[in-house]
RNA sequence: GGGCGCUUAGCUCAGCUGGAAGAGCAUCUCGUUUACACCGAGAGGGUCGGGAGUUCGAACCUCUCAGCGCCCACCA
């Protein structure tokens, strides 16, 4: 017996065990079926679940359990991102609150301290995905610093190094100095702020009393200036083209220069450059050779190369204008508007930095990454996001891969006395340096390690196995789709494409299915500064794993953001409880007692009926989610459940169960039960707990839900819908007006039926349950009886209900109402004359089109005559 | 500056190929019934941001105006 309330916490975890333990998340190798594989967006391996991964998992594990139904063999390859900078952070963290740094360890310990902190708290986030029920191959779970993951990194590092695509250069890149490491462009994010502009002036060399006027928003820069620009074309400032100025407090001589980097409109119309410390200044350096000079330590502070070592940019700051103020150089200061680096991970501002760093050749693998795009071998769901990649990819730059930080992938980089070697393993690198230098030389290993975003490019692959052919990587590369949200493009998507179609020449992905945000009920991004995050542990601890999972699903329409919503979470518990209690109802009347019934067989009009229906709601369910329309294929099911099983198809039951005829009854059970387990079926890849509860408590099965056949190419025919929904209908009408006239529940009334043969016949035939369902003790047909002004009159298609109700009616009230009736008639009735008078609508509309608007029209005025009788008979009263 | 979106019921949003405007929540009225009050029945509520155009027909296509948002680049 079902408890008498739906719980899930008492069953989800451990339905969960049990699915794992039987190896139900294993694909059967065997099957020589269609694979259909996923791999998991890494997540970071000391991370915690949020919603953006509930939302994320949800549509993965829909689209997983949806396929291992369909029979197919299925793999979800799951695993976790070692995320270079994010995981070190934390453990410094944890370092400085004892007061030590990771240099008072050392580079080897420090490592291995991490290490120890992935095997403490790496394992939260995939219990907490096994929580949300995501279906995960765990047997083959990854980590990106795996030691066959780490391998598929050397080998295609090396390739791309040996194939020129990987390069070092002495090049201006983000740097972040708190981290101390170089970032990618797309680690920095831009921020607008109030800053101030400072306008002073360089005196020039052969006149100290004239001036060149510069403004600029970061004056201790100029200790780096090699040069003033200003634009050929500026008629004001041309005639200073040549000359030489001297840089006040360091009292260094630099020349003006022309360049149209100077903009005459902007500033002064002379621009300071400082190549090694302002992107654009360094490609004004590079055209005209400019010197380099480099006025900053790793962390930001400045050095000796200016007269302020030592001190913070901010310092040097307000020390530089206090001297150019003293020498009488300064002119004013205003406020300006701004745009700041910071990085995106340290929260400090970023500093254009002259380094040796490593950089992968990005436009080049952009070509390929592009055109597997352009020829649809990876599509993206929605489309439109292929603008995004596009242009991205378009402008693309060199990725610069190398950070100066120690937990990563160590470069597969060797230096020799004057050569630099690149082999998978050190073995190697030394056999190749002998051989170079026909001597055994001393080889010192490059420091850097590698962007994270590196290995996770190779994860469709690394993971499979590769470089080792092995049977997975045959059966599941490519994968079938890629699911996650549209700010992990740049990131991920691209470099996977740019990192897949080089080394395996194939998409690593058919289709890439984007989603957007979860954000918080008023539709502001979640975050922890705000305070507006929501734990998706805690939702589920309050409402259950399904509830949340079929929120994600029926809010998500593809690609906008979902604002989180606990009313509704809360409404879809209350839908599984809705499910939970129709179920009681179906073992309360033995539904699973029938053995050996063929659903093909039904006869009874209910029973036909309703597996017509669930037979249209299957399909609706399967269209969607072939479409990737996870909002429309839960919004089927839902309707389907509720809205027709539980509040018609089980209403229409209760006549049947409580009388006596026997055929009747086991039919109905059988129907029933064929139609809970079809429900169960097609809800289960969006709420898998309750269903499989349900599944396994009210009868034994011969296959678990969760290995199911989703139902597809039925054979059994299209079974008539149109009695039932006749009675729908009428049913429907009668209580609207008796809402309408105010007529207590209590009361039994008889109606009488005005209708064409074959309609009252079908109603008629189904008296028992109207009357049952609309309150009735009679309906009859109207035959030859006068109709009285006592009775009220509702019209449901052609067919014409009256009530008596034998001196009750409030005439005015009756009166009010069908008047209002007939206003809407008519103004209905105008629309279908002004489009049927429309001679353009005739002749040029398609005749489905006009002969619906006839049908309508004759309706309507049949209603209408109707309407008007009623009111000529109580007209008087 | 470049690119991409959005504006539909009080709120949050659906509406896929143009053919009588939908859901959930909220609101109002009423509740006979042992599946369910985490419930049932009924109802109200929209010039689909403004304007113009294409079309027999526009929430949907085109143009335009207004407001909002996101991404990328840059701002001495």
């Amino acid at each position: 017996m079902l408890e008498k309330n739906y719980n899930p916490k008492e069953f989800e975890e451990k339905i969960y065990e049990k699915w794992e333990k039987s190896g139900a998340f294993q694909p059967d190798m065997r099957s020589d079926k269609e694979a259909f594989s996923i791999v998991i967006p890494p997540p970071n391996v000391t991370g915690v679940l949020h919603m953006g991964h509930a939302l994320d998992n949800t549509l993965q594990d829909i689209l997983i359990r949806y396929n291992r139904m369909l029979g197919k063999k299925v793999l979800w390859q799951p695993g976790t991102d070692h995320a270079g900078i994010a995981t070190q952070m934390v453990v410094e963290r944890n370092l400085a609150k004892q007061g030590l740094t990771r240099h008072d360890l050392g580079r080897e310990k420090f490592i291995e301290t991490v290490w120890e902190w992935k095997k403490q708290s790496g394992g939260t986030i995939c219990k907490q995905l096994r929580r949300l029920g995501a279906s995960c191959d765990w047997s083959r779970e990854r980590f990106t610093m795996d030691e066959g993951l780490s391998r598929a990194v050397r080998k295609i590092f090396v390739s791309l190094y040996k194939d020129g695509l990987i390069y070092k250069a002495k090049k201006l890149v983000n740097w972040d100095p708190a981290l101390e490491t170089a970032v990618s462009d797309l680690e920095v994010v831009q921020k607008e702020t109030v800053g101030k502009m400072y306008y002073y002036k360089y005196p020039l060399e052969d006149n100290p009393n004239e001036f060149i006027h510069i403004a600029t928003t970061r004056p201790e820069t100029m200790f780096g200036d090699t040069a003033v620009a200003v634009s050929k074309d500026n008629p004001k400032l041309k005639h200073l083209i040549g000359k030489n100025c001297i840089l006040p407090i360091a009292n260094r001589v630099i020349p003006i220069i022309a360049d149209d980097h100077a903009d005459p409109e902007k500033g002064t119309g002379a621009v300071k450059i400082t190549p090694a410390h302002d992107f654009n200044d360094f490609e004004v350096g590079k055209r005209h050779n400019l010197p380099m000079i480099n006025i900053l330590n790793s962390n930001a502070t400045l050095n000796e190369n200016t007269p302020y070592a030592g001190m913070t940019t901010q310092e040097a700051r307000v020390k530089t204008i206090e001297e150019l103020e003293k020498l009488g150089l300064m002119e004013k200061i205003e406020d300006h508007p701004m745009v700041i680096p910071y990085g995106d991970r340290s929260g400090v501002v970023i500093e254009p930095y002259m380094t040796d760093q490593w950089f992968v050749d990005a436009p080049k693998l952009a070509v390929e990454a592009r055109r597997a795009v352009h020829d649809k071998e990876m599509e993206f769901v929605p489309a439109v996001y292929e603008k995004t990649y596009f242009e991205w990819m378009n402008n693309i730059q060199p990725w610069c891969i190398s950070r100066q930080l120690w937990w990563g992938h160590q470069m597969p980089i060797w230096y020799g006395p004057d050569e630099t070697i690149c082999e998978e393993n050190e073995e190697e690198a030394q056999a190749a340096a002998d051989k170079h230098y026909g001597k055994h030389v001393e080889l010192r290993r490059e420091t850097d390690v590698l962007d994270t975003w590196f290995s996770s490019g190779l994860w469709a692959f690394s993971t499979l196995g590769w470089p080792e052919a092995t049977e997975y990587l045959k059966t599941f590369y490519p994968t079938s789709v890629l699911v996650t949200g549209f700010d992990i493009i740049f990131f991920w998507v691209a470099r996977m494409m740019m990192m897949s179609m080089y080394m395996m020449k194939r998409v690593p992905f058919k289709k890439c299915y984007i989603h957007g945000l979860v954000r918080d009920e008023q539709g502001r991004k979640m975050s922890k500064s705000k305070g507006n995050t929501v734990d998706p542990m805690e939702t589920i601890e309050k409402y259950g794993a399904d509830a949340l999972r079929f929120f994600m699903a029926s809010s998500e329409t593809q690609g906008r953001d979902i604002n989180l919503s606990d009313s509704r979470i809360q409404g879809y518990r209350n839908f599984a409880t809705k499910l939970w209690n129709a179920a009681r109802f179906c073992e309360m009347n033995q539904c699973y007692s029938v053995k050996d019934f063929d659903i093909k067989n039904v006869k009874f009009p209910i029973n036909k009926w309703i597996v017509a229906k669930a037979k249209e709601a299957t399909k609706n369910v399967t269209d969607n989610l072939n479409n990737y329309r996870f909002s429309d294929a839960a919004n089927a099911v839902y309707q389907f459940v509720w809205g027709t099983f539980c509040d018609w198809y089980i209403e229409l039951t209760k006549p049947i169960f409580y009388g006596d005829n026997d055929e009747k009854i086991n039919e109905t059970r059988a129907t029933a039960a064929w139609v809970l387990d079809r429900i169960l079926i097609i809800l289960h890849p969006f709420m898998p707990f309750v269903t499989t509860e349900l599944w396994n408590n009210l009868t034994t099965r011969k296959v678990d839900l969760i290995k199911a056949e989703w139902p597809q190419h039925e054979v059994f025919g299209e079974e008539d819908k149109r009695v039932i929904d006749r009675a729908v209908e009428f049913i429907s009408a009668v209580r609207s007006l008796r809402a309408a006239m105010n007529l207590p529940a209590v009361a039994k009334l008889t109606a009488y039926v005005k209708a064409s043969d074959v309609d009252l016949a079908t109603l008629i035939a189904q008296n028992n349950l109207i009357c049952n369902l609309a309150r009735l003790d009679k309906l009859a047909p109207l035959g030859n009886m006068e109709i009285s002004k006592d009775m009220v009159q509702t019209v449901c298609r052609d067919t014409t209900i009256l009530i008596p109700l034998k001196g009750v009616v409030d005439f005015a009230a009756e009166r009010e109402r069908l008047n209002k009736e007939l206003e809407t008639l008519n103004k209905n009735l105008d629309g279908y004359a002004r489009k049927l008078n429309n001679k353009e609508f005739v002749s040029k509309a398609p005749e489905k089109v006009v002969a619906e608007e006839k049908r309508r029209q004759a309706e309507a005025l049949e209603n209408k005559a109707k309407v008007e009788e009623a009111l000529a008979r109580i007209a008087n009263f």
